[in-house]
RNA sequence: GGACCUGUAGCUUAACUGGAUAGAGCAUCGCACUACGGAUGCGAAGGUUAGGGGUUCGACUCCCUUCAGGUUCACCA
């Protein structure tokens, strides 16, 4: 419970008494009090109104007199226009302070909670778009742990399929038996260069096609290169044992090389799944389907559902001659996923471009009427687009992942060392460092943007490390961690502390915002954005910041004065250290 | 063509889901420190919230409409 909820449910509760009539909790809306007015926390009455039967400053009134009256928090109230503005009592925030965070929120209930991300395919390397995927997904879930909720963060990999084969097609036919080894590059890079390479010769047989008098459709569907590579594909879901080797091999690759880039990224998962091991699943609930006329079969054979009542259209979920569709593994995986983990709820950390796509997922698994089906919901966000517009890999068009991070964590170098505060550091530490201020700028600016939205990145413009930025946050934590170190007293000595402390205002300001923290943690879980708490972790550096500027901490004229700061110091860096920890970022102790 | 998403200062963005004078950062201009970290703080300027209409005490937010951009509607994944 804290103050904001202990008041809405007084008044609440108050109600009857004061005006004669019931009122639902949510028509009580609390808010902060905006800086420009005096007070702390706002209660705006004019939802009240037809309730009250009285007109806004006599309502107002009333329920300003009942809360300064039997609520020994709130020290006096005021009105403007329909806003009743409480003011909390000193002793309130310096006891909050003082004895450590009581502020809580009444939580719903805790479930288990999947959420897969990142779910790459392996032929070719993660770019920006997936970075934004991997760091959103991580924080997600995060938060959800943060929350008090089980998390099982799981990584489908795409790992079978034709584009692997244009890779592996590309490779055989123009690789020259390259590794890894033998060039030095990093396996998916590798694997991704034939992917590129298969393209290259494959744009070119179309256009020899096109030439002899044939349709560019036709040219697609009948260039070698592609029966080729659809004949490898065959091969493969035959079992035929070179090309499996060809596969496993080229895949391992492509997974040491992901590993590095996670690794960078400080991502991981609990639970893997290959695509290999479940693109044939989902047949049998079809078959389910069929029986319980959800689904319908086609005069040549084609399973489908008529989607038509809810706004769709008519979707096919197996084809006439009993293959596969990705909806049809869809269906198979999420049902694999309840029976491993009965999860409650089942996030997809899914581009936008797939929003039909889940959708029709959704409401095929309702109408089967799954246990599951309710729980699934689709975590979509906005494609990071370039100036030049969309990233594609086949046109190499894209913001390489690793080489991104390798930028980021240059600029740190530069700007670190410019500044020459860490000149004794050893070479390791300096290493650490640049990647903790690199990888931090690099997350904080993925994320502080609303996940729905689409980001546009300017490979040209270098991601800031001042202003509203993860570096300037970190820069705050190690103030934080410069002013404990410098303090004589190893412990901070609460005994000098009363409630009687009298408050400057700006260490108001930050208890306020310090009191959020578990306010905005709730927030950011239930409106599943992380943006949330990352701007909130600005915030309370902002804040900080000025609190620092106004309020000498060290040589504050007295003891408690002293002792009180220091204690608001170590708070301040806790909460911004957890904060960024819950979404995958890491603070360091100096920069 | 149908469906969905987006449009806020020059640029990048926020606004507690309908609340007070739309809040930040970058860039621009001007201030502040012999102090504990200047990757700082304070201020100025910058807005018809794409346009129009409606709903009400009150609209960036909800409804209608026009415009602009994007995605999707594959027996691809």
């Amino acid at each position: 419970m804290n103050i904001f909820q202990e008041i809405q449910q007084q008044v609440q509760q108050a109600f009857p008494a004061l005006f004669g009539s019931e009122v639902e909790l949510n028509k009580i809306t609390i808010n902060e009090t905006p800086k420009e007015f005096s007070g702390d926390i706002t209660l705006v009455v004019f939802p009240l109104l037809k309730l009250t039967k009285k007109n806004p400053e006599e309502s107002a009134k009333t329920i300003g007199e009942y809360l300064v009256a039997n609520n020994k928090n709130v020290a006096e109230y005021n009105i403007i226009k329909g806003f009743l503005n409480l003011e909390i009592k000193n002793e309130y925030w310096v006891d909050y302070v003082v004895n450590g965070r009581q502020s809580t929120v009444d939580s719903r209930q805790k479930e288990t909670i999947l959420i897969e991300y990142s779910s790459p395919n392996t032929n070719k390397p993660l770019h920006l778009g997936h970075v934004r995927n991997n760091v959103l997904g991580f924080a997600l879930a995060g938060i959800y742990k943060a929350n008090g909720h089980e998390v099982i963060k799981a990584n489908l990999i795409n790992d079978r399929g034709i584009h692997i084969c244009k890779s592996m097609l590309a490779w055989q036919k123009f690789g020259n038996g390259e590794t890894p080894e033998s060039t030095g590059l990093k396996g998916d890079k590798l694997v991704g260069k034939y992917y590129v390479e298969f393209d290259k010769h494959y744009k070119k047989q179309i256009e020899e096609i096109i030439v002899q008098g044939k349709t560019k459709e036709e040219a697609e569907k009948q260039a070698p290169l592609l029966l080729e590579a659809q004949e490898m594909l065959l091969k493969w879901e035959k079992g035929d044992a070179a090309t499996i080797e060809l596969w496993k091999t080229m895949n391992s690759w492509v997974y040491a090389g992901f590993d590095i880039t996670y690794k960078n990224l400080g991502v991981d998962f609990d639970k893997f799944y290959y695509e290999s091991d479940t693109y044939l699943l989902g047949k049998d609930i079809v078959e389910e389907g069929l029986q319980n006329n959800v689904f319908f079969k086609k005069e040549d054979g084609s399973v489908w559902i008529d989607l038509t009542a809810d706004g769709l259209d008519q979707k096919i979920v197996l084809r006439a001659d009993g293959t596969s569709v990705y909806i049809t593994q869809d269906i198979g995986t999420a049902d694999l996923k309840y029976k491993d983990f009965k999860m409650d709820q089942s996030f997809y950390v899914v581009g936008n471009e797939q929003d039909y796509h889940f959708k029709v997922l959704k409401l095929i698994l309702q109408k089967l009427g799954k246990p599951y089906a309710n729980g699934i919901q689709h975590f979509s966000y906005g494609m990071v687009d370039l100036p030049s517009g969309k990233m594609k890999s086949r046109e190499g068009t894209v913001v390489d992942a690793d080489d991104l991070i390798d930028d980021m964590i240059a600029s740190a170098k530069e700007q670190t060392e410019a500044l020459g505060k860490i000149d004794d550091f050893t070479e390791e530490e300096k290493t650490a460092l640049f990647k903790t201020i690199g990888l931090g700028a690099l997350k904080f600016f993925l994320l502080r943007v609303d996940p729905k939205k689409r980001i546009l990145f300017d490979p040209k413009e270098s991601i800031d490390l001042h202003g509203y930025t993860g570096p300037f946050v970190q820069y705050t934590y190690a103030r934080t961690r410069s002013i404990l170190r410098k303090s004589q007293d190893a412990e901070i000595k609460h005994q000098d502390l009363n409630a009687e402390y009298k408050l400057h205002p700006s260490e108001l300001e930050l208890i306020k915002v310090l009191y959020k923290y578990p306010i905005v943690l709730a927030d950011s879980c239930r409106e599943m954005n992380p943006a949330k708490l990352i701007d909130y972790a600005y915030e309370i550096a902002k804040t900080y910041n000025k609190f620092w500027h106004d309020c000498t901490i060290l040589a504050a004229e007295r003891e408690d004065e002293k002792n009180f700061r220091l204690l608001l110091t170590e708070q301040t860096g806790n909460i911004i250290k957890q904060s960024f920890a819950i979404v995958g970022i890491d603070v360091p102790e100096r920069m």
